[in-house]
DNA sequence: AGACTATTTGGCTAAACTGCCAAATGACTC
DNA sequence: GAGTCATTTGGCAGTTTAGCCAAATAGTCT
């Protein structure tokens, strides 16, 4: 694998390793659903220290999924792009196939 | 957050960590074009030694990404998923979100 | 059986990730 | 300016990840 295409690959894992946990996922999904939070709601929907969560939306702003907005003390997060709910679309169907699959196994 | 919900966002997760590196990702684009390939192909293709590969496309079966199939003394591995695709379709829109930003940050 | 090829697994080290606490920063109020 | 709230950052410990080499496993051929 040359240079270029090796970069390219690397560009694009970036992106997705912003997305590959637990708590990053919530939070996308939630300013999918809600539009922008607050840190310290987010927070308190997570529960966990809120140095962490800010820790986990400045990974996904530093990919470039989700954009902040200081208002007054508090700091908005809300999503960039919206298209990262199509990874939620097709993560839903490889479980699926998974549970058939699953299922299969136990029946034979 | 419940533990339900969480246990959500964690299946969700284990299947997008799967696709989170560089050498993965070629894989899944790997095989989407070409249908199937055999550990040694992805190995020249990809430069890094056997056993990274086959850890890699462990992962990637583990996640319920690929499924493999023995044939003789090789292992064919093939998408399991076709869906998949969507994720760099995503990545490329988060990417050129990004490039956009970044020229509007030099030009201002 | 013995030689050879393809693949996986064990063991190791270096690097990255996560979470917490504590401290620093920034904004608003009195 | 002091006090307070929201957020970020520094530092630490525990866990996970990624790569390599070497060894084990499985299949093919003679």
């Amino acid at each position: 694998m040359d240079i270029k295409t090796q970069a390219k690959y690397e560009a694009r894992a970036r992106i997705i390793k912003a997305m590959a946990h637990p708590t990053r996922l919530f939070i996308v999904d939630e300013l999918a659903r809600g539009g922008e939070r607050c840190v310290c709601d987010l927070t308190e929907m997570i529960g966990v220290d809120m140095s962490t969560v800010s820790r986990h939306l400045a990974m996904l702003k530093n990919a470039g999924i989700v954009e902040d907005e200081k208002r007054g003390a508090q700091v908005y997060y809300s999503l960039r792009v919206r298209c990262v709910l199509d990874f939620f679309e097709c993560v839903e169907s490889v479980m699926k196939c998974n549970a058939k699959d699953q299922q299969r196994l136990l029946v034979s």
